[in-house]
DNA sequence: CTAACCCCTATAGTGACTAGAGGTTCAAGA
DNA sequence: TCTTGAACCTCTAGTCACTATAGGGGTTAG
């Protein structure tokens, strides 16, 4: 049922100081602890660090990032600001792929000189 | 003809202390300087801090751009090797695309709970 | 029970900037 | 030609998001 802080980095490909370093800056909540103070995990914290990794491979920011979780996390926020953020977010999404278009020819352009 | 620091920066949109860093790590050549040390800066600093900026906003390491910059630099550089980098750098550009539409599925799936 | 391996905290280092202090240069107007 | 203020200069320190290292303790298979 539960699993260990290498665990968790082995199911998601996040590294183990990496996952202290979310924890310590409150990306990720307190996990368990055992007797011998050692982190104990579960499937919850499988998808929101693959949520995470996914994000910040793509270059959103850790602050990006926290706010998309706080939303999802509470059903009762404001569906308003909800959208706002969120399609803020997918905005930036649709202009990050055409600048990589773009840049995807530049690059070509310059190696046939 | 030439122009100062501040006129780089305006017209390519990179900030007045980030030029001078990239001087200073070697991403940019040593401009000339006028009698009294201001740097002056032509056309072709424009070109390659454009490219530059591109690249990094696309989240290439500076130490990928310097490879790509470096090879158009010379013609006489061996043909395969250039190839299997820019093919290196095409192809991560195509994943990074994939990567954003997976991801653009994620955050509307986490919006809509 | 012990070896091998995993885990712990704490601190320091990295890459790529960004901000601040304290002083100098240059171009445009009087 | 002189002045003045924006823009420039160097240098050092700070930020973000990790990543590595030191020095030690916990856990499990044989």
């Amino acid at each position: 049922m539960d699993f260990s802080i290498g665990e968790l980095a082995r199911q998601t490909g996040v590294k183990v100081p990496t996952i202290r370093y979310y924890e310590q800056i409150k990306l990720l909540p307190l996990p368990l602890r055992t007797a011998g103070q050692q982190r104990r995990y579960d499937a919850g914290y499988v998808s929101r660090l693959n949520f995470i990794r996914h994000a910040r491979e793509l270059g959103f920011t850790v602050e990006a990032i926290r706010e998309l979780l706080a939303m999802s996390a509470r059903p009762e926020y404001p569906c308003k600001e909800v959208d706002e953020i969120a399609q803020r977010h997918i905005a930036d999404i649709d202009r990050r792929i055409e600048h990589l278009e773009i840049y995807q020819f530049e690059v070509i352009d310059i190696i046939s000189n």
